[in-house]
DNA sequence: CGTTGTCAAGAGCGGTGCTCTCGATTGTTG
DNA sequence: CAACAATCGAGAGCACCGCTCTTGACAACG
């Protein structure tokens, strides 16, 4: 249903090369304005079409902005995996470092973007299955450096408090379909570890470290650092 | 400028009651349908006045939803406070844990509230020199327990990587006049933690764990006695 | 009492998402 | 090839938004 290989048709053609317009046009006033001054309108009066024109290609504006979270997620996981494929495979600790400043160098330069996939959700608006996919990008590259780094010998750090048994149960069954090589202490870890990515960069973005943080690359290198190293992957 | 302690004139009587009946129906909108359905129109039919009146009591959207960030800040700040002055002063864990179970409970009743101030920013809004007091009320309250816990002669966990130079001269300067009894390390591991609270929750509230954690509640006091570990507090 | 300042109300501007209809164009099929 | 059906862009229109300006009523104060 989503790649139709080859258009056939002139029509075909024309449809799905202004499908992809309106997806540029839109990305660009994404970034450019923010979520909030995206709007059907603007985007046709770009392209030289009315508004109603638009819903030929998007029922919505919402699905207009499903494509753009699926999008916007397979650019920052891309960007993420090409950074991470450039390292040494055995260098560990460069791999995360790698990805952990690709994923915060692309929120840097769209922060825009960044704001809609790890930012409030949109109100009134539920991701759809489509989503999920593109969104486990970084996550499963994570945990791709951890499985190679405990199936090298190298261990992660013991937790510094045990493992309740509902915590347990929740990361024994995410870890045997998600990285089965992992135990349950690096399954946290890695969960700990992701949530901490994530929140530095949004803290960051967002301004809650202003007149904390001056010199934000060092302070970011220092912690991704410090999660690399519980995650054994400097050993 | 802000608190007229006292109302003389009856105009002043019912400006000031008005504006407050202003903000309680804001919130309650805010609360229920989120920010993007904050309306001053909205706001104006329900309490039966022509959208144009509200003008005279807040001079714009972006006022009005200052004026509500406010109130939040104060509110979460507020719930942490309380629930950490409910908790022995020597149960320095239980002081930490308390803290962060309330803002976690506080931004699950209030999750639109929460997305207002530890989410996206609001794009082209500025928030004003008046809602830093309220915003550093949660970290204040945990600089405090960590205060107390190394003036009591715990110590804070060694840091697994070395703080890089640029990182202690930010920390370093802030530490002076928000914890002057912690070290640089001490200082690291509270923003972590501050990081790592605001990050979980925000994971929970934004859906980004979801098929990994059923469990929230057991995840959270997992990740934060964690922290609280860390931090030197359950010695 | 009269002046002055504040108030709610209304009309209006330009913008939004979205729906519906209409005529033209295109692709397929008898 | 011609008739039919699907698709398209355009336009008008609905209800909503933030915000501005003007107008007339009212209260406070000298």
């Amino acid at each position: 249903m989503t790649t139709t290989s080859a258009p056939r048709t002139a029509r075909e053609r024309a449809r799905a090369e202004l499908t992809s317009e309106i997806k540029a046009v839109a990305r660009r006033q994404l970034t450019e304005e923010g979520v909030g001054a995206l709007s059907l309108r603007a985007v046709a009066r770009e392209l030289g079409m009315v508004s109603s024109a638009v819903y030929r290609y998007f029922p919505s504006r919402d699905e207009l902005l499903t494509a753009l979270i699926i999008d916007t997620y397979d650019a920052v996981g891309q960007a993420a995996e090409v950074a991470e494929a450039a390292v040494d495979r055995s260098d560990l600790i460069g791999r995360w470092m790698a990805s952990c400043r690709a994923v915060r160098a692309w929120a840097l330069a769209n922060p825009q973007a960044y704001a809609l996939i790890f930012g409030s959700p949109i109100p009134g608006y539920a991701a759809p299955q489509d989503t999920i996919d593109p969104a486990v990008r970084i996550p499963t590259l994570l945990l791709a450096v951890l499985t190679d780094s405990v199936t090298s010998g190298r261990t992660v750090a013991a937790a510094g408090v045990p493992l309740p048994r509902a915590v347990r149960r929740d990361l024994t069954a995410v870890r045997k379909e998600a990285a089965p090589a992992l135990d349950d202490v690096g399954m946290a870890r890695a969960i700990t570890a992701w949530t901490m990515l994530i929140g530095t960069i949004s803290f960051e973005l967002f301004g809650h470290l202003h007149n904390v943080i001056t010199d934000y690359e060092a302070h970011f290198d220092f912690e991704m650092h410090a999660l690399g190293h519980t995650l054994g992957l400097d050993a």
